[in-house]
DNA sequence: AAGTACCGCAACCGCGCTCGC
DNA sequence: GGCGAGCGCGGTTGCGGTACT
């Protein structure tokens, strides 16, 4: 036996922090014991609005940081843990694709529920299973377009769309001219940074030279191949649209129209992209007027 | 049965903001 | 206006449990 205490244990366990690194401040989980001080001194007498002060009042061996989230992410009433429902699952994969990962923001239209809680439930399980049933609703193997410019989006940590148009190697094999056309025009835009090349295809020329129309191409039946067609078609034509007649609050319909019949996981991340493509493109139009 | 990989979650860390002095 | 303390937030870490080999 080493004679050490359970808490000293903790301590050499977790380490020293930066934080709160004073002498003896008790590091890692919380004790029963603890939980119980904490919570009877809240529920008795409140915060006192001053959480670094609170540990010394009540006598224990933490950090005013470590108390707070202890409180609100735990011990306070009425938190829910796990259980997630159905209709808190779109609210936030609808928050995040609209605010991103504003955690508190998010958590704030969820009763009960803590920013802490929505992140983990978010990264480690509604990530998974929207990317995961996208897959297998489409039976899609693992090197699809779309999971190909997803992942190379990730990976250039920039939701710029060009860079993915830039790598003919992250490209589909078949697709179809007007995409091609699609394509060279968002190079030329890319190449030279002027934006309103990207419209010329579709201002200048709106029926593409070929067997098939744009009509019966945005015809939903048409849509059955989702991948990159999908995507470019429809982002393409909302971003047509925003720029033509600046419908800001057009973008929900639009995608309700379109993607009729889609699950659910599917219209998450076709708007997902649509938004950070848009959010990306306004960023480049600043740029320009400026 | 043992070793390893993976996953979920609680807790920590560090940055940026606010507010009072 | 400058400064520091405190707070809130998002990102990250690492422990413990479980699944897999």
């Amino acid at each position: 036996m080493s004679g050490e205490t359970n808490e000293e244990e903790e301590e050499r366990r977790h380490g020293s922090s930066s934080c709160c690194d004073k002498a003896n401040v008790k590091k890692g989980p919380w004790s029963p014991e603890e939980d119980a001080k904490l919570k009877a001194y809240i529920e008795q007498y409140g915060t006192g609005g001053n959480w670094i002060a609170l540990p010394q009042k009540i006598g224990l061996k933490r950090c005013g940081k470590s108390c707070r989230l202890r409180w609100l992410n735990y011990l306070r009433p009425n938190i829910k843990h796990g259980g997630f429902s159905e209709e808190e699952d779109n609210i936030i994969c609808s928050l995040y694709i609209s605010i991103g990962s504003r955690w508190s923001i998010i958590a704030a239209q969820l009763p009960g529920r803590t920013d802490n809680d929505i992140k983990n439930y978010w990264n480690t399980k509604l990530k998974k299973k929207l990317l995961g049933r996208r897959k297998q609703s489409n039976n899609i193997h693992s090197n699809s377009a779309l999971e190909r410019l997803q992942l190379h989006m990730q990976l250039q940590g920039l939701h710029n769309p060009f860079s993915f148009y830039n790598n003919p190697a992250l490209w589909p094999k078949n697709i179809h001219p007007l995409q091609d056309k699609m394509i060279q025009s968002m190079q030329a835009a890319a190449s030279n940074g002027n934006p309103n090349l990207l419209m010329q295809p579709l201002l200048e020329n709106p029926q593409p030279a070929n067997e098939q129309s744009v009509g019966d191409l945005y015809d939903p039946k048409n849509f059955k191949p989702r991948g990159l067609k999908c995507w470019i078609i429809l982002w393409m034509e909302y971003l047509h649209r925003m720029t033509r007649s600046k419908l800001q609050g057009e973008l929900d319909e639009f995608l309700n129209n379109k993607t009729a019949g889609y699950p659910q996981e599917e219209k998450w991340l076709i708007k997902y992209w649509i938004v950070q493509g848009h959010e990306w493109f306004k960023g480049k139009l600043d740029l320009v007027a400026d």
